[in-house]
DNA sequence: TCAAAAGTGTTTGGGTTACACCCATGG
DNA sequence: CCATGGGTGTAACCCAAACACTTTTGA
């Protein structure tokens, strides 16, 4: 055996990226303008080329740079699926899910390598709307609730906050991704058992009202 | 682009088959009997066929016939790693691993093709040490921690149980996995609540003394 | 009658929710 | 001085840990 006698998949690398829009959770999606599917809205993605990529992560990160122009922080593999009927380009093809949160101006303006129209669309409705392209759907509703899940156990999500906010927008920020209020009280009790975050010595923030501590993630974690 | 125009990676399937022996955790390992970390241990794994497999878990379950024998229930998509040096057979590999439990006795007596020695080994000590081949045991590390935090949460590990049991041997198995004494009153409270068991009716089971109750895993989640 | 495991109840404590209350500031 | 968000305290509650206790069998 050894060498190559088998064809090997065609392997690609799909990003889930998620931001804040307005007041909801939402994921980054670029249109098709090629055959299959030529028109509907896909995860941004690429293929892997190994001559180019030293590993899985940096071959999403290639990706991510040529498709959105950035880097992302925080990319985590979210999860891998393959088969037969993916994708009509090839007999088998292999996708490489990678999952990351951004600031959603982070991205705005840089259009990348053959990519003509970007969106960010609604999480939770994409994830169950099966409207996009290949199995997208079923990857984006398994990277919400991983997402979910990570925030509901205070494990932020460093890459969609600004260095530094106040605990009133950090808890805003996770009642739009988990889409149900918290408790300030308590959502401020766990925060400091788990020392998550640090208070910016001196720093406070007046908005209209009474000014508000500012905090940035512990090094730790962040 | 499309149609392979771009080398694919050398694509494999390892798999991760965790049984209790004795008192203890254990994960099937394989020692490899050709060129790279000949005589070494390793997962069991094999190469993706597109010509043979449908989808990635088809995959997997082909390759466990073919090199231990047997089918594996409960198998679930463990994690994914590629990247340039991992195996010296090709200059790209590709590695996506399977997690599954199973009877220890289930395949027992029965090798596959190209193996020769098979083995059960601690899995706590085989994570750390980094004593087999390729990446392998980092693999089973994040394999072990996942399989525990199931536990945990009470997703019970219907692959190593037997079709009936009792609560002692059910509570006694999951404290062999986790390593750690569980407390019997909480521990039946538990299941009672999440409703993940079923009294099997006028069943008894009399060993030594007081003869206990047999359960089954309720239809829902086994 | 004793050992051993099955099975049950009761107390305690940690952590979260729910909610009330004060504080500081701009208008 | 009032509306608004920042910030803190308290009681109720839920769940699980700890541990004591009863039950039922074989030896």
């Amino acid at each position: 055996m050894s060498k190559q006698i088998y064809p090997m998949p065609f392997t690609r690398l799909e990003l889930c990226v998620f931001a804040l829009l307005e007041t909801e959770l939402t994921v980054l999606q670029v249109r098709r303008e090629e055959a299959p599917s030529k028109g509907k809205w896909a995860l941004p993605g690429g293929v892997l080329r190994i001559d180019l990529d030293a590993d899985l992560e940096s071959a999403a990160q290639r990706v991510a740079g040529e498709r959105l122009g950035t880097h992302l922080p925080y990319l985590r593999l979210q999860t891998a699926v393959g088969g037969k009927s993916r994708d009509p380009r090839s007999p088998w093809t292999l996708s490489i899910a990678y999952r990351a949160t951004v600031r959603a101006d982070a991205l705005a303006t840089s259009p990348g390598k053959r990519v003509e129209a970007i969106r960010w669309a609604g999480a939770g409705e994409t994830a169950s709307d099966n409207s996009l392209a290949f199995d997208h759907s079923a990857i984006i509703a398994a990277a919400v609730q991983d997402l979910r899940n990570e925030v509901e156990n205070l494990e932020l999500p460093w890459g969609l906050l600004p260095a530094e906010f106040t605990l009133g927008e950090l808890q805003h920020h996770c009642e739009m991704i988990l889409d149900r209020p918290l408790d300030k009280s308590s959502f401020r009790r766990r925060l400091a058992d788990r020392d998550c975050v640090e208070a910016v010595r001196g720093q406070l923030r007046g908005a209209a009202h009474r000014p508000a501590q500012v905090y940035r993630g512990c090094p730790m974690h962040r």
